[in-house]
This record gives C-alpha cells, sequence and structure tokens, in this order.
RNA sequence: GGGCGUAUGGCUUAGUCAGGAUAUAGCACUGGCCUCCUAAGCCAGCGGUCGAGGGUUCAAAUCCCUCUACGCCCGCCA
C-alpha cells in the first residue's frame, strides 16, 4: 500500500465534488514549510472566471473539519494541506511493519525482458560501459519489485569482426604460459585481441587470412561460427565473473549466430526486400530512410551486403522478433553510439508490419580525464580493477575505524567497494557524461552507498542493542513527539511512490537519490532522539527504527547492494 | 554539412516531459558536536546572472525561436 494515496484521494475526491469536475489535477509537494500536499488553484481559475485565491479559500473551508488533516490552508491561491502527524504515521508504521520487505512493492503484471551490457566478448568489461550492466540490472531489480516477471538478458556478438580477430589471434598466436597464471580468462584474451589487431591492421597477407573467415561466418560456415562460438564463450566466462561479483545475474544468454543458423535472418532479408521503401544497389539491399526524416549521408539503411549476407543489424531484428515472442515490454540498455543503430532497427520492424517497438535507454559513455576509454589502445579503467581498488579502499576504511574485531572484514569490504561502485553510476542520470576520477569513484562520503548502509547498520545495531523481537514490535502514535520522528515517517512514506516512477519512468535514479535522502533523515533522528533510554516512547521508537531499517534494505537491495547488520 | 544528447554555485548533481510560492543535494571550504543506541555521522555557515540572447505568459531553470560550447553518431563494420 502507498500511504500517500490515502490523502491524496481524500485531498482528490473532495475537490472534484467541490468543482464539479471530473479531470485529473495534479496534487504537488509545496516548498518545506509550507505542508505536506499543495493543489494549485491557478489551473482551475479559467475555468471559472474566478481569481485562483478566492477558489483556494472556498476550498479550504470543505477540508474545516476533515481528520486526516491537522490544517488546511489557502494561500495565495495555493491550497496547502497539513497532514494529521497521528494519522499519518499510524498508517506508515501500520504498511511497513505490515509488508516488512515488501513495503514499496507492487503488483504489476506483464513479462518484460531487460536487454543489457551485451559487450563484444573479445576482453574485460570496462568502466567505459560500465554504466550498461549497473543500470540494465537496477532498472530490472526495480521492475521486479514493482510486481512484473523480469528477465535479464545479454545478446552475445559472436560474429563480428572483432570476434574474428580474437579468434585467429587464439589459433595462431597462443597463449603465453606465464601470462596466463591466475589471470582470468577475458583478462588473457584482451591480450590476444590486442595483439591481433595489431597484426590485422599493419599485416597485409593476415588481414587477408582474417577476412576470409569473415566471410565464411557471413556465408554460414558452420564449422567456423561453432569455433567462434566457442571462443566467444571462454571470453563470456571472464566477463560473468566480474557481473556476478557486482551482483548483476543474467538469466538468459542469446548468441547472434542464431539468428543466421536458424534462418531467421534471412526471412527478415526476404520481408524487408518487400517494404515499398526497398532499393538495391550492385544487388545489396537497403531501405531508404529519407520518407523517415533522414538527410544526407545516413539515408540509407543497408541490410544486406552485395553477396547478400545479412549484416550486424538486420540480426539484430531477427534478434528482437524472437524477442517479442517472449515478452510484452523489451527494454535494452545501450550506449548513445547505438542510437542511430536502434533507430533502424525500429524503422525495419515498422516496415515489417510489427507494431512493436523496442524500449531503450541509453547512456553517455564513461571517459578518462585524457579522453574516451579504448580497449585497442589499452586506454581503460576495467571494472575488474576498479571494484578490487574499491574493495581494498573499504577495508582500509574498516581498519582506519579499528572495526576489525567487531565485523567480517572481508564481507564488509565487499559489500560496501562493490556497493559505493554501483550506487555511483546508477545515482546520475543515465544521458549525463560521466569523467571517471578515482578519488570520486571511491568517495565513501555523503551521497554515497556506505553512508546507506551505514545509516541501515545503525538502526540494526539499535535492534540488535535492544534486543528487539522483530516479529513483536508495536507502537503507539501518541508517543510520536518529535519533529525528527515527523520527518521520518513522512520521508518513509513516499518511498512507493519512488520506486514506482523509478520502475515506470525508468529513472533508476530516484532510488539512490531517495535513499540518501532516508538515511540522512535517520542519521538526525538517531543524533537527537533516544530509542532504547526512552521512557514509554521506547516502543514506538523501536517502531519506527525498524521501519526505516526495512525501508533502506528494500531500497539497497533494488541497487543490488548489501544491507549489512554492521560495518 | 546532417542527426541525437548535454549545459544549473570551485567540482559533481536534482528539478525541465505535465510553467507557479524561498532552485535540490553531495564534495570541497569555514566553525561547532563523541561521560549517551557505531563520528563512514550530526549541526551551522560560505557559495548560484539555472550556457548566451530574444519571445510567449499574471508567472519561465521549465514552453517557443536563434546562437554557442561539449559528447555521441552519420561504413555493403559491429
Amino acid at each position: 500500500m502507498n500511504p500517500l494515496q490515502v490523502f491524496r484521494d481524500e485531498i482528490a475526491k473532495e475537490i472534484r465534488a467541490a468543482i464539479k469536475t471530473d479531470t485529473e489535477f495534479p496534487i504537488d509537494e509545496p516548498p518545506e514549510g509550507l505542508g505536506d500536499f499543495c493543489v494549485k488553484c491557478f489551473q482551475f481559475a479559467k475555468q471559472f472566471r474566478r481569481s485562483p485565491v478566492e477558489i483556494s479559500m472556498d476550498l479550504e473551508t470543505r477540508f474545516s473539519n476533515n481528520p486526516l488533516f491537522e490544517k488546511v490552508e489557502a494561500k495565495g491561491g495555493y491550497l496547502n494541506f497539513y497532514v494529521n502527524r497521528r494519522e499519518m504515521a499510524r498508517i506508515v508504521l501500520g504498511t511497513v511493519l505490515e509488508e516488512r520487505e515488501k513495503y514499496g512493492n507492487g503488483s504489476k503484471k506483464g513479462r518484460i525482458i531487460v536487454e543489457h551490457t551485451s559487450a563484444n566478448p573479445t576482453g574485460p568489461l570496462h568502466v567505459g560501459r560500465g554504466r550498461n550492466p549497473i543500470i540494465g540490472d537496477t532498472l530490472a531489480r526495480v521492475l521486479r519489485a514493482l510486481g512484473y516477471e523480469v528477465q535479464t538478458e545479454y545478446y552475445v556478438d559472436d560474429m563480428g569482426r572483432q570476434l574474428a580477430i580474437l579468434a585467429w589471434a587464439y589459433k595462431n598466436l597462443g597463449i603465453d604460459g606465464e601470462e596466463k597464471k591466475g589471470k582470468k580468462e577475458d583478462h588473457v584474451l584482451v591480450e590476444l585481441y590486442r595483439k591481433g589487431n595489431e597484426l590485422f591492421e599493419n599485416e597485409e597477407k593476415i588481414r587477408r587470412e582474417i577476412e576470409a573467415i569473415i566471410r565464411q561466418i557471413e556465408q554460414g560456415n558452420r564449422e567456423i561460427i561453432a569455433y567462434q562460438r566457442k571462443i566467444a564463450e571462454k571470453c563470456m566466462k571472464g566477463i560473468v565473473a566480474t557481473l556476478e561479483r557486482c551482483n548483476i545475474h543474467i538469466d538468459n544468454f542469446v548468441y547472434e549466430s542464431e539468428f543466421l543458423l536458424d534462418g531467421s535472418v534471412y526471412e527478415v532479408v526476404e520481408r524487408l526486400k518487400q517494404s515499398r521503401h526497398a532499393g538495391c544497389e550492385d544487388g545489396a539491399y537497403y531501405i531508404d530512410l529519407a520518407p523517415f526524416g533522414f538527410h544526407g549521408k545516413d539515408s540509407k539503411f543497408f541490410f544486406t551486403r552485395g553477396d547478400g549476407t545479412s549484416l550486424y543489424t538486420t540480426r539484430d531484428i531477427a534478434y528482437h522478433l524472437n524477442k517479442f515472442s517472449r515478452c510484452d515490454v523489451a527494454i535494452n540498455v545501450l550506449g548513445e553510439d547505438h542510437k542511430l543503430q536502434a533507430k533502424m532497427v525500429a524503422i525495419s520492424l515498422q516496415e515489417l508490419g510489427v507494431e512493436r517497438k523496442p524500449e531503450i535507454l541509453f547512456y553517455s559513455f564513461v571517459s578518462l580525464p585524457e579522453g574516451k576509454m579504448s580497449t585497442r589502445a589499452g586506454r581503460v579503467v576495467y571494472l575488474d580493477d576498479l571494484v578490487e581498488e574499491a574493495v581494498a579502499k573499504a577495508k582500509e576504511e574498516i581498519l582506519k575505524r579499528g572495526r576489525e574485531s567487531k565485523v567480517d572484514v572481508d564481507k564488509v569490504s565487499v559489500a560496501v567497494g562493490i556497493g559505493a561502485i554501483r550506487f555511483n553510476i546508477v545515482k546520475i542520470q543515465p544521458e549525463k557524461q560521466i569523467v571517471f576520477r578515482w578519488e570520486e569513484a571511491l568517495n565513501f562520503e555523503g551521497n554515497s552507498a556506505p553512508f546507506v548502509q551505514y545509516a541501515h547498520a545503525r538502526a540494526a545495531s539499535i535492534l540488535r542493542n535492544g534486543n528487539v523481537d522483530i516479529r513483536k514490535i508495536t507502537y503507539n502514535a501518541e508517543h510520536l513527539r518529535t519533529p525528527e520522528e515527523d520527518a521520518l515517517i513522512k520521508v518513509l512514506a513516499k518511498f512507493p511512490d519512488v520506486v514506482d516512477t523509478a520502475g515506470e519512468e525508468r529513472k533508476v535514479y530516484l532510488i539512490p537519490q531517495y535513499l540518501h535522502k532516508l538515511a540522512e533523515t535517520f542519521n538526525t533522528f538517531y543524533r537527537y532522539v533516544p530509542v532504547l533510554n526512552a521512557g514509554e516512547e521506547r516502543e514506538t521508537r523501536i517502531a519506527l527504527v525498524y521501519a526505516t531499517k526495512c525501508t533502506l534494505a528494500n531500497g539497497l537491495q533494488m541497487l543490488g547492494i548489501e544491507a549489512l547488520e554492521e560495518m
């Protein structure tokens, strides 16, 4: 249940009755100190040809004896609602204590596939595209919390030139036994990939050799495709290990070659040829994009080569048709470099008479102060290295505080390190560009995961010290007397709204933002309001602490960050 | 040349789609708080012509137009 909805429903009901309308109007939150909800009467002024001030004063009288509100006040055309604190507290504590780890969850229906990461299997994941798995996984978690059946999916490109180069290098260059020692598969392979690339660029003979392999792949040579896939899977082992370490689980891996091998790409090709916007140039087929508003260089989308073989985007279309058969909503998390390609997929689907479109969440790259990351140039920060650094830094912080005798150092440092990375990445809107700086990535204060985890640990600590049996928590709203308690109740009440918006509008950054606010509010409460040493308020304050702990834990769960009992 | 995106205090950032009351936080900086449930914390202070210029409106960070800077893309690559 959503506690705020109780109040909003009441406001909406009364106002609709008063102004005799069925139309929806927004119920907002006023600036600090002006109440809990507000309705802007300007919007009604035109319709009734009366001043907003008059309207608001009229409406004010309608709420004069409403038990849900302490005070309803017309002010300069706004109608401000001050909720009844006791009522709010009763509803919030009642709801959270009943729903516990389900507080904030929903009961939405539908199958959603979130495709994310889908990085080329030619080396380790790096921070440049590191937002992809984190945003994707977080969105999947939020949507699951809302009740959807969610599958996460990684589309593995096992047909590209990059992998062909790697596979060639693997077969022909071999691996130095010494170098391999103790290294993850993806890190071993990326060295081969780099060497292969160098040869591909500089040695004519080798380039021709690899290009011949690529042609064979495109023509559907099963033996070679199987080999490519084997190499891709080798690399995927390393990538998956990195993801799992970050609490990111992928449900399905779909290999691009499958759509060539099962013939579905060629069905797509045949159907696209029938489009009235299809054309042919030297045997290569394309869709003319001019009717769709494209000008200049990119006004043709080629979906076959001159020799009739398919292209990456064509196979992506086949993949989407397949995906649509398995879900109601398909969400793809993609780098901003895929915008044009995604548009071409969308147009092609339309040309195929498919009504559906994938929903796309684009993110901008994480770059380094010295520029864009590049695997080939070796100018990268690998996600594995970032994780290692973060965990090491977390450990350092634990030792600095002398907590090593009280906590499981390894467990806590992993939870804090991984959490810090995830939180820092997901808290920023995906379309904003990020410049990677170690000191920011490893910041454990303020708006960060450790801040939230710390608040959770403090709440846990109170319950532990008080020997609280969480199955028998009771409360009495009359015992809430401090402004710190009121503030906490109010923030707790907002959680279901936040989760709903984060999921439905695909704005995952709302969750960390909210958790920071909740943790901060709790910390202030913690500082000024004694719990275990309180008198008759003790039970109710314990309930409030527990409700906060549940909410923090629920939010952290959605971020894939561990809620620690101690740190 | 064309397309898409971004621009808010020294740095990072919310609010922009659905215009409205004092523009949200964090970092940094200054000052204060551990005889009391974990100081990865709390309190106070400092700091903003919301990229520039026009327009619409009773009201613009938010809508419209023009421009600038930065990022990404524009291959019968992936």
